[in-house]
DNA sequence: CGGTTACCTGAAACCGGTTACATTGTCGGC
DNA sequence: GCCGACAATGTAACCGGTTTCAGGTAACCG
């Protein structure tokens, strides 16, 4: 392990000339930078990281902030790993590194700060949080001790925050309009949860796109879900017993539009013939489930990018946060349409 | 952010009592301790991380390398978010972050060595490994460099390193003798990838069974496939045009059986009745997909809270690295037999 | 009552970098 | 020939902890 005393040494100047090859090239002449740089190279030198950060308090990591729900044990995102590929891309082009926060599950006082500790504690620059949907006051901790935080999909205002999204009401459009072409009238709902950001707006983008065809909307055929293939089951098989049963269902997440799918082939409907739905995210099932779910597709690496792309602009740019992203998203014709 | 030094100041001790309060409790007295204690939460004493790390060499933090196969850029681990979630709880139990290492498309120089720099660069305390399939030299750095190592279905061999993987052989047997159960006497498989280790076992617990049960198999069913989709797609095709087509199949990944399932349909053949299929690992379109795939369900989140438990045990333990954990299968029977 | 011993605490060196400030040497201009 | 500007480097303080070693006090013992 050689140290940067070492390594100065060796190559006959003061520790400050070798700390400012690695931080200043330029302020050094080119004679003896190089003469250093080909020394380092030779034997291995690396500056230790936290002898850096200690002194500049800067760490080069970011936080992750992704937990579970602890009332879903199962819970998955839907697409965290296409998230987490361009994030990690995006961000070691940059030379920063992504540190995976401990959760609700830590050792230690679980007081609502854990986050911001974290951040404190490791010295990180930044964090990327991906919602799981519960409102979990450590995250909004976060985002009120000022530290530079990119949300996805979860709606954070601060003076060093900013969010990613994708158009949640125009994917929904997007699905009535599609509907409706197709000639139907009677569309319900299978919403997400309410109380988080992607599922209100889709439900707003779908209200929206109705009323802008002229369509009626009963307030049976608005079923809050939870974005779970159960739920989905539970809502369409509420939605078929109606009187006045819709022909086309908007199903606000493609695992609960493949429980729906299933609850209504198991009520012996035909899909698109007897009822139609829409999904969205796009998920890999949505393309393999028979007969083919068409869907409201979301840029899945663009969340990674994006928020990787916001992060650096803040930690760089120092001025005001970015404005929020909003990911365009795109219609998928399958064969539940 | 307050210091040690602040908190040795206001609470009238040193700064080495503050130290020994957090580190060797029992050697301060109970009185200064609980008084230290009591001021250091009042005024949110946080103890530094980098200072720490910096002066133990001990960084609670361990790498994650999990790269992405840059031959096959949508290249997806089958059930990364299960371990994920397994690794990161059971490691943050015993106070260990996990930082996700940077990996072929970091910036700076990429000489094989970029994992071992990582973990030198930031002190980590080891690393856990997932394989990609591509023998990279990087990853056989890092156990080179007596890095405490804990690989995930890679078989790793050195003094600080050990791995976990499913019973693949045995899992492989459990299909075939399902198969043969059923009535089976042509029985082929697509394998994975033969330079991965669960690729390869799977082929040798499959070779084993069918010969257990006194059944023959010719070089044309046994086809190596991709463990991706279209690869299984492909490959049954093949299986198909053969003269002695075979009545069943063991495909040695879900993602593969999706795609073989796919093809036997797409050439009008009916499963179970014309050709059962078996697949490997119960990734969640196996239930989801008609007829419904019986596979050989591997214990997800085994592998994350096995690969930390081995790990905390070489950072503790500090003898011989554990054991090799090989993790039980289970047959799940569906549609598809 | 003197000498151990055990227990608790403090002083200071150290971990490996960064950086403000001081120093030296060169060169151009007057 | 002197002065100021500038470029290149060195000195040393500092970042915030840990830990060795030594010192002081009280309890215990014969």
């Amino acid at each position: 392990m050689t140290t940067i005393r070492e390594l100065a040494r060796r190559s006959g100047v003061s520790v400050a000339t070798v700390s400012r090859v690695f931080n200043t090239p330029e302020v050094v002449s080119q004679h003896t930078r190089q003469r250093i740089l080909d020394l380092a190279a030779e034997i291995g030198y690396l500056p230790n990281g936290s002898a850096r950060t200690l002194a500049t308090k800067k760490s080069n990591m970011v936080g992750l902030v992704w937990d579970t729900d602890h009332r879903r044990p199962g819970w998955r995102h839907p697409f965290l790993q296409e998230i987490l590929v361009a994030l990690k891309t995006a961000l070691s082009a940059h030379g920063l590194n992504l540190l995976m926060l401990a959760g609700h599950d830590a050792a230690g006082p679980d007081d609502g700060q854990r986050y911001v500790r974290a951040v404190r504690q490791h010295n990180l620059d930044g964090a990327v949080i991906i919602d799981n949907g519960t409102r979990d006051p450590a995250v909004l901790a976060l985002v009120e001790a000022q530290v530079p935080c990119v949300a996805l999909d979860l709606r954070v205002d601060g003076p060093a925050s900013t969010y990613i999204t994708s158009d949640n009401a125009g994917g929904a459009a997007l699905a009535v309009r599609h509907l409706v072409e197709r000639g139907h009238r009677r569309i319900a709902t299978i919403t997400g949860p309410l109380r988080t950001w992607p599922g209100a707006e889709r439900l707003v983008g779908f209200r929206a796109a109705l009323a802008g065809a002229g369509l009626p909307l009963a307030d049976s055929h608005v079923i809050e879900g939870d974005f779970y293939l159960d739920g989905g089951h539970a809502a369409m098989n509420r939605l078929l017993a109606l009187d006045d049963r819709p022909t086309a269902v908007f199903v606000a997440g493609d695992e609960m539009a493949v429980g729906a799918m299933r609850a209504a082939q198991a009520a012996g409907l035909r899909i698109p013939d007897d009822i139609a739905i829409v999904g969205f995210d796009d998920i890999e099932v949505a393309a393999l489930i028979p007969p083919g779910l068409s869907t409201v597709a979301q840029n899945k690496p663009g969340f990674g990018t994006a928020a990787a792309e916001a992060l650096v602009a803040m930690l760089h740019g120092g001025d005001d946060p970015p404005k929020p992203t909003v990911l365009p998203t795109t219609l998928v014709v399958r064969g539940s349409t």
